[in-house]
DNA sequence: TTGAAAGCGCTAACAT
DNA sequence: ATGTTAGCGCTTTCAA
């Protein structure tokens, strides 16, 4: 089944040395002869030659390989993620793959085992432990997706989770929304959430209004976070006179919530003004669509493969730090009202 | 920065020879005496040496990764493929990578030679081009997921989309809906369209109704195909009278179709029935929520593993074919119709 | 320009 | 039980 043919039988066929063969078939090539070049290709072709990168690494200690750890690589924010990193390593000559950690620690473990021992030419992570201890081990280079203040010493790329989310409490403001709760997770799985709530208290202060932490509804983020918010949300004492739009901490949240106040007979959009965060496929198809701000995938993912791509080259260069704008989409769940 | 220790160094402060930190070091170890393992263990950690398991596997012909490669990471229908097969076969010991080529060729003769020149000790994929013999000519195991029905000579695994299909067009007739239209596509991107089809003639001949083309949408699996579906519909003469259901290609096209026929002041799940296949996680959340097929990703994920596994322990055994059936997700969109 | 030889880091057959 | 010696397939001095 294997056809393992090696260097030495191209060098035999063709009747020159292996050396000579190495030459032909690595970039660098020294010089070699246009007629034993010929007579080496005519030889690979023959046999079917395919060279044995890992081996030729082993001397060179490359792999031309780069490895994009996610954490989820079911949820499409990390695989756009992924796709967008690879668009732009590709193009300098890396294959790229891609390391499925589904948040469980052993799993990252075995892909930094796999890089400690040499088999990537550096990584693009998420890291569930963010143990930048760990990270630094590997001995190769490595970028972090995330927004981590920690990792100061490590290039780092990802959204401005306090512009974004300001950029929403902006949105439901404008369009005259003035009671506005808010529905995040303040441990757990999600890191940033804290982030969303700072920006939160920021900006009612700025906007005047006295806080009111009753409006701070902690949930997790997932679907479950979203019934029960709207649970919590209807136990609220006259919440009607209290609450006029939420702001949730991502989109299944926002979305379990439109579907669950659907059931209240509450219609998303009308009686109650919603917004998410990340925009995930599903947040266009929902009745009424989900406005909600747009993490920008495609850059973080080329920013990532850059910000890689140079420490490759030059493992000195000082960390740098990159965080983007989220845009925002707007759609149907977010009312007007006129005040 | 790379702290490369090897074992020669962990051999000196040990004070043993490098066959005896080999045996230490591997699985298979011959034997070693309690005080050699001790004083090499000592070294191991004081030195933070990592096995280098590229160049074991170089002798050993062995990586121990396995590459997963899918035509589109940012679908959920392949990253949860991927994931499945991923537990399967990190739990023989195996690394799990993904590879994504987008649907483009050139993409996919990047994993192909990443695999010639030995860097994987098998492969799950999904080809863009199915073409077998560049496949074969990889020389490792190979296991394919979709439906293809050529490759007799290499291992499959699918779902039985026909089996599906029927699924799909039974509930409709169970619930009452007797005008039943089907919209796929009969070309480009879409393999097994032709499969759809052949499925839904059979059934509609085994119910005795008369077969009527114009019932028949051709239209692309895509949200323009469910916008265009809908016009075509409306166009259609006298359709309220000739259509009470239309089986939908896959979830994309179904979930668009609803949103154009709510534009038009059409409700799905009242008005007319709808199905669609695949149970993408949009499909729970759009309203009314899709009936629809669900395609079993886990089961498939894990049988590709299962069967690759299999064959990289005996390459001689004869190639196997598994097709799962689908699952039948009843949510809002069809109408029950009493008659 | 080319070949011989010495590795890259590791394993395995063969001695001892 | 342990060391010695050959490689795995390739690159890279070093001579010629």
């Amino acid at each position: 089944m294997k056809s393992k043919t090696s260097i030495i039988e191209v060098a035999r066929l063709a009747g020159v040395s292996k050396s000579t063969v190495s030459r032909v078939i690595t970039e660098s090539g020294g010089s070699v002869s246009r007629r034993a070049q010929e007579k080496v290709a005519a030889a690979i072709k023959e046999l079917g030659y395919t060279r044995n990168t890992l081996a030729a690494g082993l001397r060179a200690q490359k792999t031309w390989m780069v490895l994009v750890m996610v954490p989820d690589i079911a949820n499409p924010y990390w695989s756009e993620i992924a796709r967008a990193a690879q668009d732009r390593l590709e193009a300098e000559g890396n294959s790229v793959v891609v390391g499925n950690t589904d948040w469980v620690k052993s799993r990252e473990d075995r892909y930094f085992e796999l890089a400690k021992s040499g088999r990537f030419d550096g990584m693009v992570i998420n890291s569930v432990t963010d143990d930048i201890e760990a990270i630094n081990d590997m001995g190769i280079p490595v970028v972090m997706v995330g927004e981590r203040a920690e990792s100061q010493d490590i290039d780092t790329v990802g959204t401005d989770t306090m512009a974004a989310t300001r950029m929403a409490l902006e949105h439901l403001w404008a369009r005259g929304n003035r009671r506005i709760a808010i529905a995040t997770s303040d441990h757990g799985g999600e890191r940033f959430l804290s982030l969303r709530r700072r920006a939160y208290d920021d900006f009612m202060k700025d906007m005047g209004v006295p806080a009111d932490s009753s409006l701070a509804f902690s949930v997790k983020l997932s679907e479950e976070g979203g019934r029960e918010l709207v649970r919590s949300l209807l136990a609220l004492d006259g919440w009607r006179d209290r609450i006029d739009a939420v702001f949730c901490g991502n989109d299944i949240l926002a979305i379990a919530a439109i579907n669950a106040l659907r059931d209240a007979g509450i219609v998303a959009g009308k009686d109650l003004s919603l917004v998410g965060m990340d925009d995930i496929p599903a947040a266009a198809h929902t009745f009424p669509a989900l406005t909600t701000v747009r993490k920008p995938r495609a850059l973080i993912g080329a920013a990532a493969a850059e910000l890689l791509l140079a420490r490759i080259r030059d493992p000195e260069r000082p960390p740098e730090r990159r965080l983007f704008p989220g845009e925002l989409m707007v759609r149907g769940s977010v009312t007007e009202r006129h005040i």
